[in-house]
Order: C-alpha cells, then sequence, then structure tokens
DNA sequence: CATATTTGACCGCT
DNA sequence: AGCGGTCAAATATG
C-alpha cells in the first residue's frame, strides 16, 4: 500500500534517495555560492530546505501512519507489503473495499491558510469529525459530480499535528468525472478534459504531463527492480517526490499539488502527448526528484508551452541531466 | 432558487 | 462499545 519505487519496499530508501538530492544540491549550491546568481543559490537553499522538510514529513508519517497499517498486518509477508494486498485472509470486506487510497502532505501555500492548494478537482465537503488522538477534525469531500456523473472520488483532509500549515490528504478512489462544469480556476481545464481525460487527475497538467510524458515514453533506467502495474498506481503518494507519476494515467488520480513550480507559463496537455509508439517502454522509476515548487491554485487548466531549454532550465539541470539519467529523450521534444 | 456547508444522527466494522 | 465514515436536514451563501 504504501509502496514506493525504492527497492526496499518502504520510505527509507526514498529518504536515502531524498538526502542523496539534498547533497547534491549543497554540492550545487557550493559551486553557485561565489558565483553571480544569487538567484539561483536562493532557489537551491530553498530546494534544499523543502526537500529536508519533506524527509522528515516521510518520517514522520512512517512512524505513525505506516506504522499503524504494519502494525494490523503485523503477520503479513514483507514482500506482499508493497501490493495492495495485506488482506490475504480477510479479503471478504474492508471498510475501504478496494478504493485506491493515496495520502499526500501539503502546506497552505498556494491556498488560503485554511485549506491547502486547490488540487483541480471540484470537491463538496459532506462531513466532518473529530478524530481520536489527532488535535484537529478531519473533514471528508467527495466529488462534486458524484451525482451528475457517478464520480466515487472522495478525499479526507485533515491538519497535522506537528505543523497547523500542513494538511494530510488521502484521496480515496478514483475519479470517473469529467470536469466540463468546473467553473473556476479550472475553465480551460474542460477542454483539454475533453482532448486529453487522462491528464484532468493532475494538479499541475503542464508539469504533470511533461513528466507523465517523460516516465512514458522515455527509457530509463530504474534504480530499483522494474515496478509491477498495480504498484506504479501507488507511487508517488506515499513518496514526498512533488509529482506522481503513472504509465497509466486513466487510473492515476490526484496527484499532490506542487508547492512551488517554474511552470508558470501555459500550456496545453496534448502538446505532451504521450507517444503510442512507446508504450512498450512505460516502466515508471523513481525519478531523482524534480524539483517543481511553487505551484499556484490558479495555474489549474492554464495552457502552457515552452521547450526542452526552457524545461532544463526551469529545473534547474544542465542539459546532460537527462543523459546522465540513461534517458532516451529523443522522440520527446519533437 | 440553486448550490454549498455545517452538524448531529446513523451505520458498519473492529 | 467505540470509532471512523456517511447521510441528510438545517442553514448559509451567492
Amino acid at each position: 500500500m504504501a509502496s514506493v519505487v525504492d527497492g526496499n519496499g518502504g520510505s527509507g530508501g526514498l529518504v536515502v534517495t531524498e538526502l542523496g538530492h539534498i547533497k547534491e544540491l549543497v554540492t550545487q549550491l557550493e559551486v553557485h555560492l561565489g558565483g553571480s546568481s544569487p538567484d539561483l543559490c536562493k532557489q537551491l537553499a530553498s530546494q534544499i530546505s523543502s526537500i529536508t522538510e519533506r524527509s522528515i514529513s516521510l518520517l514522520i508519517t512512517t512512524s505513525t501512519l505506516d506504522g499503524a497499517r504494519k502494525r494490523s498486518a503485523a503477520a503479513a509477508s514483507p514482500l506482499s507489503d508493497a501490493s495492495d494486498a495485506p488482506f490475504v485472509k480477510a479479503t471478504k470486506k474492508r471498510k475501504t473495499k478496494n478504493k485506491e487510497r493515496h495520502e499526500v502532505r501539503v502546506s497552505t501555500a498556494g491556498g488560503d491558510g485554511d485549506h491547502p492548494a486547490d488540487d483541480c478537482h471540484s470537491w463538496r465537503k459532506y462531513g466532518q469529525k473529530e478524530i481520536l488522538g489527532a488535535k484537529h477534525p478531519r473533514g471528508y469531500y467527495r466529488c462534486t459530480h458524484r451525482h451528475s456523473q457517478g464520480c466515487a472520488a472522495t478525499k479526507q483532509v485533515q491538519r497535522t499535528d506537528e505543523d497547523p500549515t500542513f494538511f494530510d490528504v488521502v484521496y480515496l478512489g478514483e475519479h470517473t468525472c469529467v470536469q466540463s462544469q468546473r467553473a473556476s480556476a479550472a475553465a480551460g481545464q474542460a477542454a483539454a478534459d475533453a482532448q486529453a481525460p487522462e491528464y484532468k487527475y493532475n494538479a499541475n497538467p503542464g508539469a504533470s504531463s511533461l513528466l507523465q510524458s517523460l516516465t512514458s515514453s522515455l527509457t530509463v533506467k530504474a534504480e530499483g527492480p522494474a515496478v509491477e502495474p498495480e504498484q506504479q498506481l501507488l507511487q508517488g503518494w506515499d513518496a514526498p517526490a512533488p509529482f506522481c507519476f503513472s504509465s497509466t494515467p486513466a487510473t492515476a488520480s490526484g496527484c499532490l499539488v506542487p508547492e512551488r513550480s517554474p511552470f508558470s507559463a501555459p500550456s496545453t496537455s496534448d502538446n505532451w502527448g504521450v507517444s503510442p509508439a512507446t508504450s512498450d517502454s512505460n516502466r515508471v522509476v523513481s525519478f531523482p526528484p524534480f524539483e517543481v515548487t511553487l505551484y499556484r491554485s490558479s495555474s489549474c487548466g492554464d495552457d502552457v508551452q515552452f521547450g526542452f531549454e526552457e524545461v532544463m532550465s526551469a529545473l534547474d539541470r544542465p542539459d546532460g541531466f537527462l543523459d546522465d539519467l540513461d534517458i532516451d529523450i529523443s522522440s520527446f521534444f519533437a
């Protein structure tokens, strides 16, 4: 359930990955420290800070949520941990049934301080509960189109105990709706949905679909063993990476909202359409997290268009970065 | 008036 | 029995 693509079946490896990323950023920072781009240094420092924060969050989450879960399934085989089948014995019925469950921790940045940033979906609150042992109540939301379109997606939002500026958001179920009635910030999303409905699940269509394209149309050297399709659905949630990837976009739902994003310019989802010819190389891997931050809710549905240079520049990576990752980008930037 | 939120009641699971 | 999740009537909002 709480699976990540780190080859360890747990978040420990992820934290290591994050720490590696931090180290890499520190190295970059050292290089640029005496340089002529204080802004870059600032950005690097900010990235380091944010990744560190995520790592801490991850460790906290691991020791609470995962810990509780693992305690309840203590007898389960460690190897089966990553498949969503810890209930081998009691497969009859669970309260959460077969709903996909994805957890993310988001800050109020991009939101209004009382709510996490908009995730480009219309939610309607249907309940609130005081949760035992938690300082803050949990809000229950379902998709606005539950009745009109039978969309069964729900989410639970709860302010974290540790840091009131952060929320734990749990998405349950998949969106089956086409959000053509979304009136607010995502006005442009409707058209995008019509043409590329698989992207409607992404919090940041431009950034997410870019990386979706990257991960689905490119051959990437994985850090760990190849991921099974079922596991692909789960990664990116318990993971602190700012994106979730999926080679099966139609089943991905509710990506974490990146807090800061260089993708502030408009773009169309279909500009980043996945090449059908590359569907056989759709292995999803755990990227060294692209530091894409500063997501604004107002960018939901915005059309963004940029080229490779801009992307790499925005990602603050050298052009050869992808080469280092053994990524074949030839078919991507046509 | 239509739609969204609040909130106590209800229900199923452990 | 207690807890978490959902329902639905009352209320609020535009």
